[in-house]
RNA sequence: GACCCCAUCGUCUAGCCCGGUCCAGGACAUCGCCCUUUCACGGCGACAGCGCCGGUUCAAAUCCGGCUGGGGUCGCCA
């Protein structure tokens, strides 16, 4: 039976390379269809905080991982001292200055370690370590040996920043009789300038990237690729189809650094190719939570609007910066819009207005078709018309396809916005 | 400083365990061309890599050793 943990501290919120840590255990866990833990350590009760707790429990829920037990460390301090205290009796530990020390002797140490085969320490730094401070909660190397032998760990997965502490940890198991799990320290995820992954770079927590509009998908599907590959060239996957696949041993035993350009068209793919009626959901609550969500929204609407975006925008984010004019009437045409708006064409707008309002489908291919029958009664080639009018639609230079954003529009929104064109350009005559 | 980890295109990687099929495959980014009402999408193509040295071998990205480079840890933080 397998069965692995993710242990996060709550002094701080879920990160990238927690991220990837803990869904590398639980794809783990998950493709073996072994269990998964989730060990909150909030040993430092000065640090630990509950908002980052929930926000540590709402990311890992949003990427799509689950948890068969959770537990808080800070509910088990009795069980911790009662350990060490076997130790004391057993003359393995000592009290002193008001903690408890773990006493050991040097000893050549093997790890047991999944990704990067056998580790070996010849040597240690210090002869004792301790494992209950003077306020009585416990450390780190203390609790987390305690709480993996307890809960039957079978395999330990965690960033490679612990193998330091893994031959104490060790010694540890050994002194209190229990057995060593094996372990799997993955690697840890490098800041495109080459350092760790941190305040220098932008943005580092889950919820971060939540907010700049990416999908939790696509999110999950990066850090997946990120240090692991299910093979044969293979780079969209799904958490679902990973979890068939993932294989410990495969994972890449070198740093990765983080890249937002790949990242960004993952994302893009994701947009692109995500079931539309899931699409809408996720749009709607992206920007209700962004506060963009008109009082009374439509989400066919929304469907449609993202179907005009598609393959042109990379987070959702874009759609609030760039379908402006779906939602509202009041933009103003861009500045970089001039060169197109200079050369006047009323008349010509005015036939194309009065032949669009006649018009009783109002569906793109006709709405083309009356387009460019218009272009062609009054001169005009079609690029010259469009221009003009997709910033009379979009108050913008790029945007769309014209006749299906028209056909989003509707036609009395195109109509006005036509006569809201000419008005302009009547305004600018006589300035 | 001590201990430990790592090393294929700029980046993520396949290949490495089981040497030849690899003058190294894919992807992102970049740059061209095509498509086109703009921007994109898409299609096609280009650029670009086995850190170095030595060894083993008929043959090494693949095995061994050294070097160099990068990283982690050395808290009564986790």
């Amino acid at each position: 039976m397998f069965k692995t943990r993710f242990a996060p501290s709550p002094t701080g919120f879920l990160h990238i390379g927690g991220a990837r840590t803990c869904l590398f255990s639980w794809l783990y866990a998950r493709a073996n269809g072994g269990t998964f833990v989730l060990r909150i350590e909030d040993t430092d009760t000065g640090r630990s905080k509950k908002e980052y707790l929930d926000e540590i429990i709402e990311s890992i829920r949003w990427l799509g991982m689950d948890w068969d037990e959770l537990y808080h460390q800070s509910d088990r301090f009795d069980m911790y001292r009662q350990y060490a205290r076997q130790l004391i009796e057993e003359g393995k530990a000592c009290e002193k200055e008001g903690a408890i020390f773990f006493k050991y002797e040097f000893s050549q140490i093997e790890i047991d370690d999944l990704i990067r085969g056998n580790i070996i320490f010849n040597e240690l730094p210090k002869k004792e370590e301790v494992i209950i401070k003077s306020d009585g909660s416990p450390t780190y190397n203390f609790s987390c040996v305690i709480d993996d032998a307890l809960g039957g760990i079978t395999c330990v997965v965690r960033g490679e920043d612990h193998i330091p502490n893994t031959p104490k940890q060790i010694l540890m198991y050994q002194a209190l009789g229990f057995g060593v799990p094996v372990f799997a320290h993955v690697p840890l995820i490098l800041s495109p300038e080459g350092g760790r992954l941190s305040k220098r770079f932008g943005a580092t927590s889950i919820r971060e990237y939540r907010n700049m509009g990416y999908l939790a998908d696509a999110l999950v599907n990066y850090l997946i690729l990120l240090g692991w590959s299910p093979g044969e060239n293979r780079e969209i996957i799904s958490l679902a189809e990973a979890q068939k696949y993932f294989d410990i041993s495969r994972v890449n035993k070198s740093r990765a650094v983080f890249s937002l350009d790949k990242l960004n068209w993952l994302n893009a793919e994701y947009v692109k190719q995500y079931d539309k009626d899931r699409l809408g959901d996720v749009v709607i609550d992206f920007l209700r939570a962004k506060d963009f969500l008109p009082e009374s929204y439509d989400k066919g609407y929304i469907i449609k609007v993202m179907a005009l975006f598609e393959g042109r925008i990379t987070t959702l984010q874009d759609i609030i910066d760039r379908a402006y004019f779906c939602f509202c009437d009041d933009y103003g045409y861009d500045e970089d819009t001039r060169e197109i708006l200079k050369k006047d064409y009323s008349g010509q707008i005015l036939v194309l207005k009065d032949t669009l309002s006649q018009l009783t489908d109002f569906g793109c291919a006709a709405i083309e078709k009356e387009f460019r029958a218009v272009c062609e009664r009054v001169g005009l080639k079609v690029r010259e018309l469009v221009h003009p009018v997709r910033v009379a639609l979009t108050g913008k230079k790029v945007g769309p396809g014209l006749f299906e954003a028209m056909e989003v529009l509707g036609k009395e929104k195109v109509i006005e916005r036509l006569t809201k064109l000419i008005s302009f350009w009547k305004e600018e005559g006589q300035e």
